[in-house]
RNA sequence: CGGGGCGUAGCGUAGUCCGGUAUCGCGCCUGGUUUGGGACCAGGAGGUCGUAGGUUCGAAUCCUGCCGCCCCGACCA
């Protein structure tokens, strides 16, 4: 079976590392906590960037793209964002290099081509966007502006880690503008839905929307909201932001329009951004010790065909009759590879299609071409079984819709099961190191309070639940009255 | 930037204390037998032991400088 691999239970992020190399989706690059994705781990972006990018579209947006360099006045004008990042910031100084006069065939920075304004590499593009929207926004008929941008940034991370956390990553960010603050509330919860929507339906993941605290949002905005996941380990994972800009960046940037009556206003504003980082959330929302198990929507193969030969002969007469197979579960609407190597053997292929997650294997050999059957085995459960080939599409096509909710109601299941609820510091420091997962506790509110809980138990608050139910209490830490039960967890 | 550790073949490693020209596994190549769950047998290729210098008849091993990486902390989509 599996060949060494760290199980899940014995060493969580050990175990998540090798998945990311085996499954051929990423690895360390030579460059400083940079990642190169390999082309299977881009093929599943690539169906994520498409889902989003139609929902995206589906609520008005439309797609634009700004520069990687930012100017560092215009960078630090809003002046809490600009400190919020400016600790991971990479820096271009100069624009030249030039041969080294004491050591042959090597380069220096030319003094002499020293920038005269430094240029910050974006790790968030709100002011190189906002600085442009400024030219675009006059009057009330040029709002709203709603765009989204694909893009890498880059954060210069102390510590990085696959898909989780890189120096350089890929992501959408969206930034809109608008006339009242009401329509930017409106937008920023829109594409809060939106994200939980594409996370759960998409990625069979489901998540907690909510209410970042005053410590945790992201520097600039009024309000962050986000998505939270569960890891299989007992962790929270962010999977989303959507940030309610109030005029931050309007008056940091000096973004005015006339409204109707003829007078100046200040602009509203939202920004929104998934990442690459969606795809370590898949894996380790999902995967087993035999590897990852995608989500039918997002897998680049749906159905991979396994021939079982013996001579080159068996192998044509097998590929003759998976000719018209392959086709009509494309026609089907279904990614289909068809494995015809002859220098691997059958289980070698079988355990590298299930590493890499593929929802739903066929395999058909010389006793299926006498009965007119297959074997069709999926991921989720390993189960197999023989059907007829007349039937497959019907029934594959079925089976993935079948996998695509099994996998979502079982990482559901598994949440609920690490959902507890808490009423004293004491259960909560056990629950933490036990059985790990999210915590439902009082709060009393306090940014002091939070700092204290983090310090002492390394759990953060992940939210305050939009869907919670107002319930009197009382901190777990300090005693003080609460109105609701917020969401802690240790996170990545 | 604070604390710890490690650099030996594409990857993972033994050897370092106690100096004598480098071990094993995976992978790779060739031939054969295999092929319905990660094949087996035989043969083979591949290493300036991170780097620069020093000690020595002789250095992967001892000494010094430098470089790089990993882990723990602070930061974090």
């Amino acid at each position: 079976m599996s060949k060494q691999i760290p199980t899940r239970a014995a060493d969580y992020s050990q175990w998540y590392v090798e998945l990311v190399k085996r499954a051929d989706l990423a690895e360390n690059s030579d460059v400083r906590g940079c990642m190169v994705i390999k082309p299977y781990g881009y093929a599943i972006w690539e169906k994520m960037q498409q889902g989003l990018d139609k929902m995206f579209k589906d609520t008005g947006h439309v797609n634009a793209y700004f520069p990687l360099f930012v100017p560092k006045t215009m960078f630090e004008a809003e002046e809490k964002n600009a400190e919020g990042f400016a600790k991971e910031c990479a820096i271009v100084t100069h624009y030249r290099l030039k041969t080294d006069p004491n050591n042959k065939g090597k380069l220096i920075v030319d003094p002499e081509a020293k920038l005269e304004e430094e240029l910050v590499v974006r790790p968030t593009s709100e002011a190189i966007i906002w600085s442009t929207y400024k030219k675009w926004i006059q009057s009330y008929r040029d709002l709203p502006i709603l765009i989204n941008q694909w893009a890498n940034v880059v954060r210069w991370e102390m510590r990085t880690r696959l898909f989780l956390r890189t120096a350089e990553f890929l992501w959408q960010e969206g930034h809109t503008a608008h006339a009242t603050s009401a329509e930017a509330v409106t937008e920023t919860r829109q594409m809060l839905d939106v994200y939980a929507d594409f996370v759960e339906n998409f990625m069979a993941v489901p998540v907690i929307k909510g209410k970042k605290s005053e410590g945790e949002k992201f520097p600039g905005a009024v309000d962050t909201y986000c998505i939270e996941a569960l890891m299989q380990d007992g962790k929270a994972l962010q999977a989303g932001t959507s940030h309610f800009l109030g005029q931050n960046f309007a008056k940091a940037f000096d973004v005015k329009y006339s409204n109707k009556e003829g007078k100046l206003e200040l602009v509203w504003g939202t920004s929104w951004g998934v990442s690459t980082r969606l795809i370590g959330g898949l894996i380790m929302a999902h995967s087993d010790d035999d590897g990852l198990i995608l989500p039918p929507r997002l897998a680049p193969i749906h159905v991979v065909i396994v021939p079982i030969f013996k001579s080159a002969d068996e192998l044509t007469r097998i590929s003759e009759a998976v000719e018209p197979l392959a086709k009509a579960l494309r026609s089907a609407g279904l990614s289909v590879k068809f494995d015809n190597r002859d220098t691997q053997k059958p289980g070698f292929k079988f355990a590298e299609y299930e590493m890499k997650g593929v929802p739903v294997r066929i395999a058909i050999g010389p006793r299926d071409l006498e009965s007119g059957t297959v074997e069709v085995a999926r991921r989720d459960t390993k189960e197999k079984r023989v059907m007829k080939t007349a039937d497959v599409v019907t029934e594959i096509t079925k089976l993935l819709e079948e996998i695509q909710k099994n996998i979502y109601n079982r990482a559901l299941a598994f949440r609920e099961e690490r959902t507890t609820t808490v009423d004293s510091f004491e259960e909560f420091k056990e629950v933490l190191d036990g059985k790990g997962g999210f915590i439902l506790a009082h709060w009393d509110g306090t940014p002091e309070t939070e700092a204290k809980i983090k310090e002492e138990t390394k759990a953060t608050i992940r939210c305050i639940p939009l869907d919670a139910k107002l319930e009197e209490g009382k901190c777990i830490y300090s005693g003080k009255p609460s109105g609701q039960r917020v969401l802690f967890a240790r996170a990545y």
